[in-house]
DNA sequence: AGTTAATCGAGACGGTACGTCAAGTCTTTAC
DNA sequence: GTAAAGACTTGACGTACCGTCTCGATTAACT
């Protein structure tokens, strides 16, 4: 049998995954170590090994720890204006990415999840699919408001919107920031209007 | 001093670039080696030292020998049709990505440039920008054959038809292939029609 | 701290001890190396490096653990007849010395105690001091049994008798055989003489 | 073919030697490297392994462009009086031996010859056996004169009188000194009288 | 309340790879 | 042809971590 999650030791669980947040900010993912972790905890090895198979997986829910907000529902605000709202989400994911300490922690694990494909699915089902479906469901809100053409595939508007704010943000190709979002949404958007 | 690079071996360089791609295609980037490289290549490993700092560096110069017809002069095709010129580009960049060899390959270069921002800034330089760079070119061309609405900005428009794809490569956000590729385009071209 | 020797692993020690007197025999000391230990030994490198700092301190326990029966109290036999008694342990240490195994082991540690003082210091002391004074022991009751002359310096008579054979072993400046000890004692002995 | 030792630069082979005996003195003979002998004697390696085989042979050659005066006809002192003579010797051979720089080429060519018999024949043909006849052939006047014992051996009490010392000096099982010498030559003396 | 069994901190173990150093060989350029 | 220079392959160094394992010492659930 595998471990018994009932006799799990809380103490050691919250000191792992802080140690682990504090060490990636320090030193980085790649010279972050188990051993590491494990003396920043005050925790043995065996420990981290029996309840999670990987660093990635530790991290993982180092991260998921502090965004847990975020997980379930996830919605967006409604104050009538599709613009305004999106702008919002926008320039709060900007924002997100670009504060040092997340930095780190969301680059390590995009860097993990190209290579560990079980830590991706976790990954997307848990953090990215709510966001952008929560952003897909104010685009049909607003498609049946009127503000947007009938014929746009809200899945697809959403990610016109999120992924040149990745691609910057990832591939390094220019500096991210609000301007970059507002530049992104004012089009989109023409493209989205009803003609 | 560092090494005279008039008496290099060119010999080495090859076999330890080809041992390079051939490993990161068999075992993936995590796995491998600089010792691993040296022995596949018949090579010492301080010659690999000796000429490069860490392995990502490797792996780049592995992947820019393979890509070197990108550099330089990258131009796209000008057909008059802009749709059908960037359908083409679109498409073969998603062809690129989800071709098995090179996926990891790519994968791994990308991995890494979220901690070395070194070879973040030469992949940039020497590969992305360019591809990017005359995509653009190719939108001011439609913006002066009326194409294109004169107020585009044709940069930010570039970012709106590469940065949907390679967020659904890099974060596995859902499948990539052409059909998505044909509506990113689709719908970023309705943005930048003239009104 | 230090590593904690009541975990110490008998196994791995034992096996380390062995195969270093085996290579040490086959390849000689300067070619003996701490890899080629741990691989033979079926033990990882550490595992030497957390318990020895030098490859002469393995390889000087490696001998004493054979040589372990001398530690402690060593006496000579006491016939009653110091010149046969003598004969004795002059004739054995060429034999140990000739021993070819022996050999090898023994000229090995003493090309590394020129170096290094700490290993030296120790092989005096438990190895090399024990055996002398004994053999000094052995003298003064000599003195006392009135075969030896009261005002001979018990110590200094036995580096003498043991210094010729050392030196004719470690510089090579002839062969080394029972005659030659035959020949030191004889001539020390009539040094000894009461007049 | 072998090196035409008739081009042999002069000013590579002194540069050599001089050097070998500066980091001898300086490092150690362990830390001895021959790329820091060419180094510091501004030589290629190849000049260096074109003329010796090993680093033995270097160093005993730096020793001997030394000890050249001793090279060739050794010959002791005569003054008539046996014991002052060989206490002239014995104490030089100390006075030497502790003498720091000398220390440690000595003993790195002593740790040397444990494992390389050429040099050490060499060695001994060169250096130890002319000053060991020298010493014998004094000897032996000493028993024309009647001092000594026409029984004797005088090889083998010259080896009687040399072994102590060396068996202090390598072994380290004392302090050597010059109240050590005399104590070996008094004791070494009263069993070469004629009775 | 006492027993029992899993978890805990600790850290030794057999390994793999690191990045460095030096060995001895080979090639190039200058004298 | 020898010399200086230095790149090359090889192999060992000593270190850092890996993931597994064993050791008492808690600790939490179940008699």
């Amino acid at each position: 049998m595998g471990p018994d999650a009932s006799r799990r030791s809380d103490r050691a669980r919250r000191a792992i995954l802080s140690a682990t947040r504090d060490l990636v900010a320090e030193v980085g993912y790649t010279r972050l170590t188990i051993e590491g972790i494990a003396s920043a905890a005050g925790v043995g090895k065996q420990t981290i090994y029996r309840w999670w198979h990987s660093k990635a997986a530790v991290l993982f829910d180092a991260i998921l720890e502090v965004n847990s907000q975020e997980e379930g529902r996830v919605a967006l605000p409604d104050t009538g204006d599709l613009e305004s709202d999106l702008r919002l989400v926008l320039r709060g994911t900007v924002a997100t990415l670009i504060e040092p300490a997340n930095d780190r922690l969301q680059r390590a694990v995009t860097a993990e999840i190209q290579t560990d494909t079980v830590v991706a699915e976790e990954l997307v089902r848990r953090l990215l699919r709510p966001q952008l479906d929560a952003c897909a469901e104010r685009i049909k809100i607003g498609i049946r408001a009127g503000q947007v053409d009938g014929s746009v595939d809200a899945g697809l508007a959403v990610e016109l919107l999120f992924g040149p704010i990745f691609h910057r943000w990832l591939l390094r190709t220019g500096e991210l920031d609000q301007t970059f979002a507002d530049g992104v949404l004012d089009m989109v958007l023409k493209g989205l209007r009803p003609r």
